[in-house]
DNA sequence: CTGAAAGCGCTTACAG
DNA sequence: CTGAAAGCGCTTACAG
């Protein structure tokens, strides 16, 4: 049977009971129980029992907004993302999600939809919630309202895309040596024409990737050819098939990430060429069902699990005030995920229940 | 120039303005300043215009741990689903956070995993960190802690499985109905042997999509078939290709959600049985690269930006007590997108820059 | 329409 | 080791 109206201790019901109700139970002054809470050393073992005893005989939780009210941490960090449902993005939330939960922390998810004023607004709105840090993915790592908020005190950490004008933590992934690695092996398919399909090329994380291909074209020797910029993806469409079908065309595709890739999948399906047979493809970015298709794709893997948990790890050390360098740039490494599509052989052809 | 050490209004620097700073500078109360930041009305044009300026001038916002000590909201949702990598969910989520912030809501996002103690443990901190309300996929519907947080008092929200120990309103979607759809599709093809591969029966949402299954196979008077469920994965793969390779072989599959269509899609690609010629298949829940197979994939499509969007905007409604029926169950309606693995046509096979 | 007082539930000094 | 006091930045009564 319920208690009705009030608890045996003489408290409301349906309201929590508060430090003073904890005090009171266990005989001693609140001041003693808030010392007991925050584990601070200085109290008898034996109080320290009776306090605890009271907390479990209550359920006692603190209040949080009187704790935050006395300048304590709230036990939140931020997460802004361009898209919460790319499942780049996504699997970053997961990880960070994870370690956030491991430390006692709770994450607060938004998404900048890759506009600048939108992010601005969310870090805003965040930093007044209040949150403890803040981890972003940069719209455009560019903008001044990140100096503001690099500057602001409140730890910033960036994932994927460093920030160029404030001096901020950062967790990226080696883009121009993953680019170099996919390029090279399409050279040693013996690829001569290795066009490469940019989207986003506004973004450093894109330009590096770019700078890999352009760098490994010129240590092969090879002329450099035409840079495809995505921005539009119906004339994208349009201007990708042209050079398909032109006389010069490529014998191999390099895709920047991995919208790059589908999309460029989907033109392909579209002509009567053949992915890995008439035409190379290696892309930046791995996506489960790459191995799904035929051929499979071939796909520069970056690790998003690492990327969540080091930056989630970085910002928490940050809030904890952690001795640590002014100025972290941690740089992940990628694997390239060779299968079919740049001409490889199928390596798992037959059935795995023989 | 930057201030150094204090404003010209005698704040120290890197100190938030409070709403005492405030009513300094515009010369009233603070009380006045409380009025005029919650719109109070009894304020007059002159005063609150005065507040206003300095609100503006000293950059003021509200301390929300303050308020929330008040008993005000905290303008905070929470969003617990499985996976939050998941794309279901992560469609889901990213509705729920345009929803929220489009009004003035934050989200904090978290992972049960599908594990009830791991949700038991999040809901606790939702509910202390605090939280207006939860948004909740139930790991397990059936599970007591349910019914203590469904009558604690705080908002709750069931999205695509409803809570069945307690009254909790829900946003859910038509499954059986659904599954009947995608079934009767393969009748209309003239399959006679229709297997269902299920996954995570356990939960009602699979139950009903099951129970559609069987239903129309009664209405179609064909005999019932097996329904395979898969736990191991590898495990369901053995016994799919067994009976696949079998005399009494399905000429039809209807898998209950994405991943059960995955596995089997990656399974039937090892065999030289072909999809759409030799069986056909549709599932239920769509996924964007469905569209990228060959042949590609007929699903019964889930509106995930809908469910999202419908469970936030009902869960504001109950925070700000508005007028509702006392339980509220959602039901949005599902859509069968034929494309080939029924053993439809092509629709579309030209490309389409002629 | 405006304001002085008390209090939300904690914590940080300061005494003992 | 323990506690009485003051205060964090707001809001809700209660007066005028």
């Amino acid at each position: 049977m319920k208690n009705l109206g009030k608890h045996h201790d003489g408290l409301k019901f349906g309201k929590r009971p508060t430090l003073e109700d904890v005090a009171r139970v266990a005989k001693v002054a609140p001041m003693t129980v808030s010392r007991v809470i925050t584990n601070h050393p200085y109290v008898s073992q034996n109080t320290a029992e009776r306090v605890r005893a009271a907390i479990l005989q209550l359920n006692y939780q603190p209040n949080r907004a009187a704790r935050v009210l006395n300048g304590q941490l709230t036990r939140s960090i931020a997460l802004i993302v361009p898209d919460v449902a790319d499942r780049f993005f996504s699997a970053i939330s997961h990880a960070v999600q994870e370690t956030a939960r491991a430390n006692g922390y709770v994450v607060l998810l938004a998404a900048s939809n890759n506009d600048p004023e939108n992010e601005a607004a969310l870090i805003e709105q965040m930093t007044y919630h209040p949150v403890d840090g803040i981890l972003l993915v940069p719209a455009d790592s560019k903008r001044k309202h990140l100096t503001v908020t690099a500057s602001s005190g409140i730890p910033l950490v960036a994932i994927d895309r460093r920030i160029e004008v404030a001096k901020a933590d950062s967790v990226e992934v080696n883009n121009r040596r993953g680019a170099r690695a996919g390029v090279e092996h399409l050279v040693h398919h013996g690829c001569k024409r290795i066009v490469c399909v940019a989207q986003n090329s506004q973004l450093p994380t894109i330009r590096e990737r770019i700078a890999g291909y352009q760098e490994c074209l010129r240590r092969a020797k090879l002329p450099p050819a035409k840079t495809l910029h995505v921005t539009d993806e119906a004339e994208a469409k349009d201007v990708l098939i042209t050079l398909l079908l032109s006389r010069r065309r490529p014998d191999a595709l390099f895709t920047t990430n991995n919208s790059a890739t589908i999309c460029t999948i989907d033109i392909l399906d579209r002509t009567d060429m053949k992915i890995g047979r008439d035409v190379a493809l290696v892309g930046f970015d791995d996506v489960e069902f790459y191995t799904l298709l035929h051929p499979s794709i071939t796909a520069i893997r970056q690790p998003t699990a690492e990327l969540g948990e080091t930056s989630a790890r970085l910002l928490l050390q940050r809030i904890h005030g952690d001795p640590l360098p002014p100025q972290v740039h941690s740089i992940l490494p990628v694997d390239l995920i060779i299968r079919e599509s740049c001409g490889c052989e199928r390596r798992d052809p037959l059935p795995n229940h023989t």
